[in-house]
DNA sequence: TCTGGGGTCCTAGGACCC
DNA sequence: TCTGGGGTCCTAGGACCC
């Protein structure tokens, strides 16, 4: 190991503005334009290339905000199936490199090159491989951020953007994290970094001088915690891929926004209803049940409110979560204007399909037989091939 | 044309049990 | 009769991440 990234065995790997990457794959007249993906109707940025990044324009903005900064920008809709296919094909490229590989979200992963040295070269050359190989299957760039701990190889991905390297080694990560602002450690967000700022902290290295039972009472006994460790460098080392198994997702959700916002009970049931099925059919087919149904209500005034029913058996069948989630919703009362509705299930555990048949009563016997012949059909057919009576002739909203 | 959709984790209070 | 505490579950909200 010589050239100093012995000691920096986790690597953040981290697409640059991947949505847009993968968008202007097969435009190459538009490289060198600004361009947007998403921001459409009552939607915000999913994703900027480095041109529209100049004008100011930033992912999570508005799509309005977005044109007013440059208005001169290419707007593109995103395709989703693309971006699955190209993160798949990615993580498929680290895993030549290590078992030991973090998904973290579609465009970044951990890795943990710590036994992969031998065969393949220091953490460094390992990252220089990875770099060239994803921009020659995918013709896509990366940034790679290397270091002993994950929260510091996150840093230096950052960092290292657009298409670049950093190695932060241990013997110098402090000198490097210490005046930082707050603001850029991971999980301090815009209201955790005004608040520490009003408790005079505003440097890393701020945080770092107060002892660890202070820093807990000032912030609460978790975030103090997490702070001290991120500011000491001392944060986790290991990279945990997840498995589906023994690990498995802990809720999952569906929601959407209204093209325009609604008080109809009707229409407002028929989405909770649509929704509720999106997401059962993602339970089944990853074989999970849930005892938590949960909805969530944005007014049109943005005032956002979750109601949650913890069930007696868990469940994946879709009436029983529409059911739910419509009782929860009428006991909100009506009359507000509505933006947004969502449909959540927590609690989630592999179904064991021994104690659930015993379980359930003879109705719901029936619906899940049904769910289970719509599954059919939607993999036959495609999704959306069968559909409730209520969802027919109905446009999404 | 102001503010998406998918998640995770933490806090805090009340219920309930020991 | 009064007093105390710990642990767990449930619900609601909020912060944060991509």
């Amino acid at each position: 190991m010589t050239d100093g990234s012995g000691d920096c065995p986790i690597l953040h790997v981290d697409m640059d503005a991947f949505y847009a990457s993968v968008m202007l794959r097969d435009r190459p007249d538009l490289h060198d334009q600004p361009v947007v993906v998403g921001g459409g109707h009552r939607g915000v940025v999913l994703a900027a290339n480095y041109p529209a990044r100049r004008f100011g324009v930033r992912s999570g903005m508005s799509g309005a905000d977005a044109l007013r900064a440059c208005p001169q920008a290419v707007r593109l809709a995103p395709e989703f199936g693309a971006f699955e296919s190209v993160s798949r094909s990615v993580m498929e490229i680290f895993r030549q490199v290590t078992p030991l590989v973090e998904a973290y979200s579609l465009d970044e992963a951990f890795l943990d090159v710590a036994g992969a040295g031998r065969l393949r070269g220091t953490p460094l050359q390992i990252a220089e491989w990875i770099r060239a190989t994803v921009y020659d299957e995918q013709r896509i760039t990366c940034s790679v951020g290397l270091a002993a701990t994950v929260s510091v190889a996150k840093l230096a991905s950052r960092r290292a953007k657009p298409d670049g390297v950093l190695v932060l080694p241990p013997d110098r990560v402090l000198a490097y994290l210490h005046p930082l602002d707050v603001g850029e450690l991971f999980g301090v967000g815009e209201k955790t970094r005004a608040r520490l700022r009003k408790l005079g902290l505003l440097t890393v290295g701020d945080i770092a001088a107060i002892p660890l039972p202070t820093l807990k009472q000032m912030v609460g006994r978790a975030s103090g915690e997490h702070l001290h460790q991120l500011a000491w460098a001392t944060d986790r080392s290991t990279v945990a891929p997840r498995s589906s198994q023994d690990d498995p997702e802990r809720s999952m959700g569906a929601e959407e926004t209204f093209s325009r916002d609604s008080e109809d009970p009707d229409v407002i049931s028929r989405e909770l209803l649509r929704l509720a099925g999106k997401v059962t059919a993602r339970m089944r087919r990853a074989g999970l049940v849930g005892r938590t149904v949960a909805i969530r209500v944005r007014y049109s005034n943005f005032e956002t409110i979750t109601r949650s029913r913890t069930l007696a058996d868990p469940t994946d069948v879709t009436a029983v979560v529409h059911a739910e989630a419509g009782g929860l919703f009428r006991a909100l009362g009506t009359g507000r204007p509505i933006r947004l509705v969502g449909v959540r299930v927590e609690g989630l555990r592999p179904r064991t399909g021994v104690d659930r048949q015993l379980a359930l009563g003879e109705r719901e016997a029936g619906w899940s037989e049904a769910d289970r012949a719509v599954d059919r059909a939607d993999r036959r057919f495609g999704s959306g091939a069968v559909k409730p009576a209520t969802l027919l002739n109905t446009h999404r909203p």
